[in-house]
RNA sequence: GCCGAAGUGGUGAAAUUGGUAAACACAGCGGACUCAAAAUCCGCCGAUGGCAACAUCUUGAGGGUUCGAGUCCCUCCUUCGGCACCA
């Protein structure tokens, strides 16, 4: 029957439209059954889907109709992080209004999306760009403005000269900008900031409680970007008697200081007459902090001719402006020790300065004279007064009790995260809602007046700056405490605002308020899946806008993702998917000559979630392979489904091993899928299955046993298949007689019991190598297994005139024989 | 430099708690069907030696622990990712 072929085009826009019709995939509250809420990170609306995103959000679907077969109540949305630089791009080279661009870039994909089949309940569609979602950006904004958590200050900032705006440090790679590569520069500027860095001890413990759910590397790059250490400020003094602290994590070296180094843009250099020491400044602060600090830079340095005396000793050493200090980590000043700082070591002996030994390694005895390198291991203090003689560890702490002591040190803790970078000098982006008046200063938008929309009829004329700053309508307004004339802030929010809270409205966007308790039900996010690239960027800000909504009272969750899936990028001959390299596959192209369900098999079934997919055509056309198997057998055998009952002890020996297989895979399958969160030996699984179907003899399953079986087997394996191949398994359920959706059906369960094979391989080893191998029943004992062992001719030609030593056996896999001589 | 992950057939990869290395698939080879091809179905497929039974070797390199190591420990090499003058 030519009706019976696998037209997958067919196949797969009968059962979109059948989706989309009824209200399969929509969620509702019910507190009756157990939510579980599956989020993949929502994409920004550039035009087109990638691989990526297909691998993204395949996982994601399978995930979604796992959990719902299972019984639970899934919640499963999709959005669109829709403002961002490209819509503006776009605008000013085609002259179409990012609003047009964007939401037509929306519809598009909306449409690739359901080419796709996935389960999403697209009546919680939330698009960034609408007043109604960013008007909450505003809100808590202000909020955030009146704790003090959102502020604005003159800072040097990252400028990206490409993108015409400012950035975060987080959004600053290698010296490039994370989206356009540009080189990014130094500005001087006032800028918006959010105070993340008050969150930064609430972020590190919160790792406790993802620890279990979320990748360790994730973790890692989170520790090390919050970068915690503890050391100690000690506070040095000028001749002059003036406090000149310094932060240190090697207070047990205070005793090798010869010499200090502050940041050139330190504010106490403004003193400074020395015309070469003023040049010196000059130079340095004309340079960009990122050139400054260039990987080859060398160290440069010039004496101030001033003394800083040293509180331990009463020495007097010179003080140098430095490069390389830093002024916005620690005290921006610093104390040298060039024994044991490898970068001061350097520093010394380009400017012939002394070194000084206070810990000597007890296993090589240092000479200073020769010394090629810092000694920066641990060891013995020497030179150190009344602490000389001790372990330095133990050195540390005591130094730090006799600074604390004396009033001159205090123990402290530093962070290498700085706050949030969050004004953006664009126009596709939610304004930042405050008025600048002469007369009173900085406001915020009165909460009655929000959202202050952003007006999307914007002509941009072919020029690269925000037409915002220049359009008189939405610059202009009264100050809300004078009633005057007053300025709105043209800047707007960093994207990254926008997408680190959507998550929770996804709970409930239909809400007039921010949130309602809805929020509370689905919150957290129990699986979130996304790109590595987020580690922290997106990963960390949304974590922290959390903590805050958590501390306004809104949210009561304090972390919102529980577990965390980093998938893989998708590589094609040896590098990733990119434009520039031309090795992009379009997944409109492979879906239409193999069909949706082929391309999410292959996303899943390539390599496991996490890693790197390799991108093979040959591949793909091996899952079209199995998928056009599992169709002509159920084709095949579809007339023989049947409601008789299986009496499991009268099958033949080939149905009773087939029978065990499919409880078996369930098993597998369920596991892979729910526990180890490895797709592949999922399908692989499910593959074997097939093929011993395939090897059974025809005859076989049409006898009245058979067809019990194979009934058992079709019921059960095609809801597997659902997560999987939604399209083709709904199809093949129909086909077998199903009546409702497929994916309303409960995820298979398995018999214990039978899947246990009733036989199984041992084998037989001397000394550990395998000799001889029997097939058993599986109930066999450890003793008869023993006997087995010793009874084997070959294990009794090996053993023969030897002494068994030790005789190890182990349950239902091996026995070993440990001989001598 | 520091931190992290990885290294297994011709290829993508399996091996779940220290217990049969290479499941599943791709490519290749052979066969069936066909006038033929495609599709499909079946078989073989780590290396070396052997007609074969079988033997020996094999998880980046070298050591170690163990009756037994891809898996644990030490040293080293390579690749990828993150951070990088943070005092």
């Amino acid at each position: 029957m030519a009706d019976f072929e696998y037209n997958f085009n067919e196949i797969e826009k009968k059962w979109q439209r059948r989706w989309a019709e009824s209200d399969v995939f929509k969620t509702k509250r019910d507190l009756r059954k157990q939510k579980y809420y599956v989020l993949e990170m929502f994409p920004y609306p550039s035009g087109r889907l990638h691989m990526g995103h297909v691998r993204n959000y395949t996982i994601g679907d399978l995930m979604a109709r796992f959990m719902h077969m299972k019984g639970y109540n899934v919640l499963h949305p999709m959005g669109w992080d829709a403002f961002g630089l490209p819509a503006e791009n776009a605008a000013i080279q085609h002259n179409i209004p990012p609003y047009t661009w964007t939401t037509d870039n929306i519809n598009h994909m909306k449409c690739q999306f359901a080419k796709l089949g996935f389960s999403y309940d697209w009546s919680r569609e939330i698009a960034t760009y609408a007043p109604e979602y960013y008007k909450w950006n505003q809100w808590v904004f202000i909020k955030m403005f009146e704790k003090g958590l959102a502020y604005r200050k003159k800072a040097p900032v990252n400028w990206c000269p490409q993108c015409a705006t400012v950035l975060a440090n987080e959004q600053v790679e290698d010296g490039q900008c994370w989206r356009c590569s540009s080189e990014v520069t130094q500005k001087e500027l006032d800028q918006w900031f959010f105070k993340i860095t008050a969150y930064a001890e609430d972020l590190l413990q919160g790792h406790d409680m993802l620890k279990d759910g979320w990748p360790e590397r994730v973790l890692v790059m989170q520790r090390n970007w919050i970068g915690k250490s503890y050391g100690l400020t000690i506070n040095f003094k000028l001749e002059s008697g003036e406090d000149f602290p310094i932060y240190t994590t090697r207070p047990d070296t205070v005793f090798g200081v010869t010499y200090m180094v502050i940041a050139p843009e330190h504010p106490f250099l403004e003193k400074i007459s020395d015309p070469k020491v003023k040049e010196f400044i000059a130079r340095m602060k004309k340079q960009s902090l990122i050139e400054r600090l260039a990987e080859d830079k060398e160290k440069e340095g010039i004496d101030t001719g001033i003394k800083v005396i040293n509180p331990f000793t009463g020495e007097k050493v010179p003080l140098f402006v430095g490069n390389f200090v830093l002024m916005e980590y620690g005290t921006g000043m610093i104390m040298s020790v060039p024994a044991h700082d490898s970068r001061d070591f350097a520093f010394a002996k380009k400017y012939g300065l002394p070194i000084k030994l206070v810990i000597d390694d007890p296993a090589h005895p240092i000479d200073v004279e020769s010394m090629k390198d810092a000694y920066e291991g641990d060891g013995i203090t020497v030179n150190s007064g009344q602490f000389s003689g001790l372990p330095n560890r133990e050195a540390m702490e005591r130094i730090a009790d006799f600074a604390e002591k004396q009033g001159f040190g205090k123990r402290t803790v530093n962070y290498r995260l700085k706050d949030w970078l969050i004004s953006r000098q664009r126009y596709w982006g939610c304004p930042i809602p405050i008025i600048y008046c002469d007369r009173c200063g900085i406001t915020t938008v009165p909460e009655k007046d929000l959202p202050v929309i952003l007006p999307i009829d914007v002509d941009f004329k072919g020029s690269s700056q925000s037409p915002l700053a220049s359009m008189e309508s939405f610059v202009s307004t009264t100050c809300p405490s004078c009633g005057g004339k007053a300025r709105r802030e043209t800047d707007t929010m960093d994207t990254f605002v926008d997408s680190s809270w959507y998550f929770a409205k996804f709970a409930c966007p239909h809400s007039k308020d921010m949130f309602d308790d809805e929020v509370n039900y689905w919150m957290p996010v129990d699986q979130y899946i996304g790109g590595i690239e987020h580690a922290v960027l997106h990963l960390l800000y949304a974590r922290f806008f959390n903590m805050v909504l958590h501390d306004l009272g809104l949210i009561k969750v304090k972390e919102p993702f529980t577990r965390l899936l980093t998938q893989g990028m998708v590589i094609k001959d040896g590098a990733k998917m990119s434009k520039s390299l031309g090795n992009v596959v379009d997944p409109d192209k492979i879906i239409e000559k193999y069909g949706a369900d082929t391309v999410r098999l292959f996303m899943l079934f390539a390599s496991p979630p996490d890693k790197d997919l390799d991108w093979s055509e040959k591949g793909v056309e091996g899952c079209f392979r199995f998928i056009g198997r599992v169709w002509r057998m159920v084709v095949k055998y579809r007339h023989l489904m049947t409601t008789s009952s299986i009496d499991h002890e009268a099958l033949s020996p080939t149905l009773k091993s087939l029978r065990g297989k499919l409880h078996r895979t369930i098993q597998a399958v369920t596991k892979d899928i729910s526990e180890r969160q490895q797709f592949n030996t999922a399908i692989a699984r499910m593959m074997e299955l097939v093929n011993e179907i395939y090897q059974c003899d025809e005859r076989e399953i049409e006898s009245p046993e058979g067809q019990a079986v194979i009934t058992e087997i079709f019921k059960k394996l095609i809801p597997m298949l659902n997560v999987f191949t939604p399209h083709v398994a709904e199809e093949l359920w129909e086909i077998i007689g199903g009546k409702e959706f497929l994916h309303n059906q409960p995820w298979p369960e398995f018999d214990e019991a039978l899947a246990v094979k009733e036989e199984i391989e041992i084998v037989f080893q001397v000394n550990g190598k395998i000799r001889s191998k029997a097939h058993v029943p599986s109930s066999i004992t450890k003793e008869e297994m023993e006997k087995l062992a010793l009874d084997d001719p070959k294990i009794r030609t090996i053993v023969q005139g030897k002494e068994i030593v030790k005789k190890i056996v182990v349950p239902g896999k091996l026995v070993n024989i440990v001989i001598k001589g």
